[in-house]
DNA sequence: ACCGGGATGTTCT
DNA sequence: GAACATCCCGGTG
């Protein structure tokens, strides 16, 4: 079972797309990994989101239609990758911080030659891009027809039951930091940290 | 294991 | 000029 998900799946607010994308799969072209950490971020009145002081050139793709991947370059030398859910103008979307990798391996370590463990090709929101070739060039790019190579699929592993929910990593006291919008799979493979 | 700091450049004030 | 949804390395315990 190797099915990609629809457009409709992608159309709720992030913060309910965000649990039932665990244990999805993201494919970048050859390479793939099976989504087990993720955060939300609820547009406009998140104070953690980039889309909270509005639209710019740099995130006008969290303000599209959902089932895109909103792409941003960030520290000078990463890249992180959302995917754009709820409706058209709503600017919600959710992080990938984390995959367990599934194909593609030797792939994958060739871009991160500083990786040691298998487990850490994927282990953060920068790694995965780093692994899966995700950059500018995909900013914006259409899920559900897989355009640039880039899709999700269900392939029969079900959500967990019982995902662990955290506050989410990296932002600053005060800027939407309390909130328990960070969920992954309790004892994934790959995850950003220990748990 | 934990912690501190440097890398590096785009974006927004 | 500061901040940045990060990562990696080298210190210490």
């Amino acid at each position: 079972m190797r099915k990609r998900l629809p457009r409709a799946f992608y159309g709720g607010d992030a913060l309910d797309v965000a649990p039932v994308l665990l244990n999805k799969v993201l494919v970048a072209g050859p390479v793939a990994g099976r989504i087990v950490e993720v955060e939300a971020y609820e547009g406009a009145l998140d104070p953690g989101s980039h889309a909270f002081r509005g639209c710019t050139a740099r995130n006008a793709t969290m303000f599209g239609p959902p089932g895109h991947l909103y792409v941003y370059f960030t520290y000078g030398m990463h890249f992180c990758s959302n995917v754009v859910c709820g409706d058209e103008g709503t600017a919600t979307a959710v992080l990938l911080r984390a995959l367990t990798p599934l194909r593609g391996l030797d792939v994958m370590q060739a871009r991160r030659v500083k990786s040691r463990r298998e487990a850490d090709l994927c282990s953060g929101p920068g790694r995965l891009c780093q692994a899966l070739g995700l950059g500018r060039d995909h900013d914006g790019a259409d899920l559900v027809r897989a355009d640039r190579g880039v899709t999700i699929v269900d392939d029969g592993v079900t959500p967990p039951d019982e995902p662990r929910v955290t506050t989410r990593i990296g932002l600053r006291p005060g800027q939407g930091d309390d909130r328990p919008w960070r969920f992954l799979v309790p004892g994934a493979v790959g995850l950003s940290r220990r748990t």
